[in-house]
DNA sequence: CCTGACCTAACGAACGTTCGTTATATTGCA
DNA sequence: TGCAATATAACGAACGTTCGTTAGGTCAGG
């Protein structure tokens, strides 16, 4: 570090990373340009090229930035040293709301893999075929330890990731549900319904 | 009709929108232009504004077409004079090898609602509301006559519906589960656990 | 004085769409 | 029945615009 001020405020770089993601997310990769990109930073298209070789970089690293932070916060949760439900309640409700909160980037991810050159899009689905796998076992180990009773541990871990990250298609802040709620009753649903989790045990 | 044979083979308005929804379904509605379409189909682009205003008017009609046969071919299961678990086991199944049969229909439809005019989104969204609100329906009438347990028959549907869309993301036919297996385990999954139906009543 | 950050200007390609035209069917009417 | 009128389905060329990208220049700060 040979600053000596830490800075607060967001790099340009990472700027220009989350307006990408806005615009991706509400009007589709395909249909945003380098300029619009430009002009809603504050500066011309051009200058994007300093810091991204080609539009599909800037998406590859939006894509590599939110898969990353979706494993490093998320994942451990599955490791704590506390009961199996609760440990899946916790991860619920954090991944629910982490995937609200960066929506802009998630959903951008998701939808665009193929856009990615094919290298970089294998390495984006290894991170998310992670991510899934992890969960998976973690509900299989469940099961041997008799806190959870599904006959197929990997289809539930598959079931209850679809349902969680369906929320974001139909959640609206201003609707009658708040996003505290929703993910209360779904880690409930997914614990105690869907994984068969023994009664608040 | 003045012909005397009936035609067995699809429209070339038929097949024109098939093509093009396999396209946008593979490639994304942004990155699939008008020539790469007639190419597909064998004719020149400006042919295929014989058949439509625009493009967005082609998706109108991809859109249009996949949800009124979601509706016309699933809604009526959930009226069947049979029990509960088994209307819900049925429309599952029915759902989720019908989702997979029109995926690229389907997936281009809801990734692709932002780019119809506002009135026709509109119009579709209509249409896909209608179908999750019966089905929450269902759900209530099942839970007030004692089939299902569930809490919240509202949260609920909207859970059960983000479980069996999610299949299209990772079921591919080569896999080591077939549709027909997936769908059944989906179901049971699906009825008897997150529905908390009476076993096997 | 060098370098990072930004600029203006321009490139070729692709975009959705419109145009005038042309064969080939189909239909209405004498 | 025969012929004119209309409809259908397609063509090739071109429109103006936008796309991602590049080349080269300016300029302030360390």
């Amino acid at each position: 570090m040979s600053s000596s001020v830490e800075q607060t405020e967001a790099s340009r770089l990472e700027v220009i990373l989350d307006q990408a993601a806005w615009l991706f997310y509400e009007r589709g990769y395909g249909a945003v340009g380098m300029r619009t990109i430009a002009e809603v930073v504050g500066v011309r298209a051009s200058s994007l090229y300093h810091y991204f070789d080609s539009k599909t970089d800037l998406l590859y690293q939006i894509s590599l930035g939110v898969t990353r932070d979706f494993i490093d916060q998320l994942l451990p949760i599955l490791e704590d040293p506390i009961p199996y439900p609760e440990r899946a309640t916790s991860f619920i409700r954090g991944h629910i709301e982490l995937r609200w909160h960066r929506r802009h980037w998630i959903s951008t991810t998701l939808q665009e893999l193929r856009s990615l050159e094919t290298e970089r899009s294998e390495e984006i689905a290894g991170y998310l075929r992670t991510y899934q796998r992890t969960v998976q076992d973690f509900i299989a180990q469940g099961v041997a330890a008799g806190a959870f009773q599904v006959g197929d541990p990997w289809l539930a871990g598959v079931a209850l990731l679809d349902m969680i990250n369906g929320v974001n298609g139909w959640y609206r802040p201003q609707g009658s549900r708040s996003l505290n709620q929703i993910a209360e009753g779904y880690a409930q649903l997914g614990v105690y319904q869907l994984l068969g989790a023994t009664q608040r045990l």
